[in-house]
DNA sequence: AATATAGATTAGACGTATCTAAATCATTGC
DNA sequence: GCAATGATTTAGATACGTCTAATCTATATT
C-alpha cells in the first residue's frame, strides 16, 4: 500500500481533528488549507481505498487501516520532532515545520533507530503523545490552563500549538513542559491570567492559556 | 526558486553524469529510469527556467544557477549519508536509499546542524566528496583498483557504487574506505584481481575493482 | 412546514510528470 | 553521398491533486 504524501496528510488530519472520530469536509479543508472541493475529491479516493468511510454530507471517519496509517505518520512526526530537539538542538518552536516534511520520507529503519536512540520516548517536545509502534497513544491531560482557578498550582504538560510566536513567548518567560505555575489571578475583563513562575509574575492571554494543558499540582509529577 | 523534487533529481543527474559537463537525453533517462521522452520534456522546462542549456539533439549542460542547485542537493545527499552512518549507525550499504529520499526535504537549518555535528566532513561513507556550502568539491582520486599493477600497494579511497550486494561483499571481507590492499596478482583470463588485505587473500572481480578508487601507497595517508 | 443559510458535492478546468507511438535528426558505414 | 541506425523530439494520452463556479443537501429559524 503506497500512499501519496497528500493522502497521508489527509489521513493524519482526520485523525487529529478528533470530533469523536468524525471529521467534516470543512474541518479538513481548514486544516490542510485546501478548498472543500479538493477535500471531497480526495475523500472519495480514500473511501475507495477503504481507508476512510464517507457518508455524503455527514462526514468522514477513519477505517482501521486508515487509522493505522495515520498513527504511523503521527508517530513519525512526533519522533522526528523529539529527535530534532534532543539530538540536533532545535528549539521547540523550530521542530514542527521540519517534521512536517520529513515525516513522509523516513523509512521504518530510521524510525526505529531514532526511537531507540531517544529511549523510546512517549511525548514530543510539545508534550504531545507519540503513538507506539502498535498504535497505542500514551495518556494526556485535557485540563486547560485557561480553566484553572486562582490560587491553584499546575504543571505544564502540553502546549498544543505550533504557532512559533506563542512558543517563543513561553520560552522567553522560561516556561516549558514540566514548568510549575501558580495562578495569581484571573483577569476576565482583559481576558488574561496572571501566573507566578519561578518568582516571576507573568501575564498570559486566555488565548495562549487555552493551548496550555496542565496537571493540577498535587506534590508528585509524571515523568 | 521553488523546484519540484523531480526537477532537483534531473539537475543532480546531469551534474553526476560528468561527460565534461554535457549529458545526453539517454544518459539522464537511464539514470533516472524514465523514458527519453520524459527527459526531453523536463529538459525543456528546466531550459525555460534557465537552469540548463539545451541544444536540440546535442545534449544539455547546467547553467551556473542549475549547477548551484544540483550541488546543494548533492551536498544534502552526502551529508545525510554521512550522518546516517556516523550518528545513527547505518551501514554504508544502507545509507543511499534513505538519503535519496531525504535530500529533497531537509532545510538549510538541518543541513547546517548535521554538518557541524559531523565536523564539516569532506567525504561521505563511500568516499565521495561532499560539496561545500559554496559549491567547492573536495579532491578525489580517479585511479581505479582495476588498473593497479601486481605488487603495488594501494589505499581504498572511494567506492563509486550504490549496489548493496557489492558493498556488503566488501564489508564481508573487511574492506572499507582507508583499507590498504596489496595486489597479489592480476588474473586477466578470469577477469579478476587477487589482493591481500590484513593477511587474507581475496579475489575481486574486475567489475568490482573498477568501482574502487585508490591512492598508490607511498607511506603517507590522506585523512 | 417553508425557507434561509451553511456546508458539501459536482462539473469542468489547469499544471505537473509521466508514458507510448510516431516522426525527425545526426552519424557512421559503405 | 546516401542509406541505415540509433538517439532525440513531438504528439497525444493518462493520473494526480488542485482550483473556481455552480448546484445540491441538511438543518435551523420562524
Amino acid at each position: 500500500m503506497n500512499l501519496s504524501q497528500n493522502m497521508q496528510d489527509y489521513l493524519k488530519a482526520i485523525l487529529l481533528i478528533g470530533r469523536d472520530g468524525t471529521a467534516s469536509t470543512s474541518d479538513i479543508a481548514a486544516r490542510l488549507e485546501v478548498s472543500p472541493a479538493s477535500v471531497t475529491s480526495m475523500i472519495k479516493k480514500l473511501d475507495e481505498l477503504k481507508l476512510v468511510k464517507h457518508e455524503s454530507y455527514r462526514g468522514v471517519t477513519l477505517t482501521h487501516a486508515g487509522r493505522k496509517i495515520a498513527l504511523e505518520i503521527l508517530r513519525h512526526h512526533r519522533l522526528i520532532e523529539t529527535y530534532l530537539s534532543e539530538a540536533l538542538g532545535y528549539g521547540w518552536d523550530q521542530v514542527h515545520e521540519e517534521a512536517e516534511r520529513l515525516e513522509h520520507h523516513i523509512s521504518e529503519e530510521f524510525e526505529d533507530r531514532i526511537s531507540k536512540i531517544l529511549g523510546d520516548p512517549q511525548y514530543d517536545p510539545h508534550g504531545d503523545p507519540i503513538p507506539s509502534k502498535d498504535g497505542r497513544i500514551p495518556p494526556t491531560t485535557s485540563e486547560r490552563l485557561a480553566d484553572a482557578e486562582r490560587e491553584e498550582s499546575v504543571i505544564v504538560r502540553r502546549v498544543s500549538s505550533h504557532d512559533n510566536t506563542m512558543l517563543r513567548l513561553l520560552t522567553h518567560h522560561g516556561i516549558g513542559i514540566g514548568s510549575t505555575l501558580r495562578i495569581v489571578s484571573r483577569n476576565e475583563d482583559v481576558r488574561s491570567i496572571t501566573v507566578r513562575h519561578q518568582r516571576k509574575i507573568i501575564d498570559l492571554s486566555i488565548d495562549i492559556c487555552s493551548h496550555i494543558f496542565v496537571d493540577r499540582y498535587v506534590g508528585t509529577t509524571r515523568q
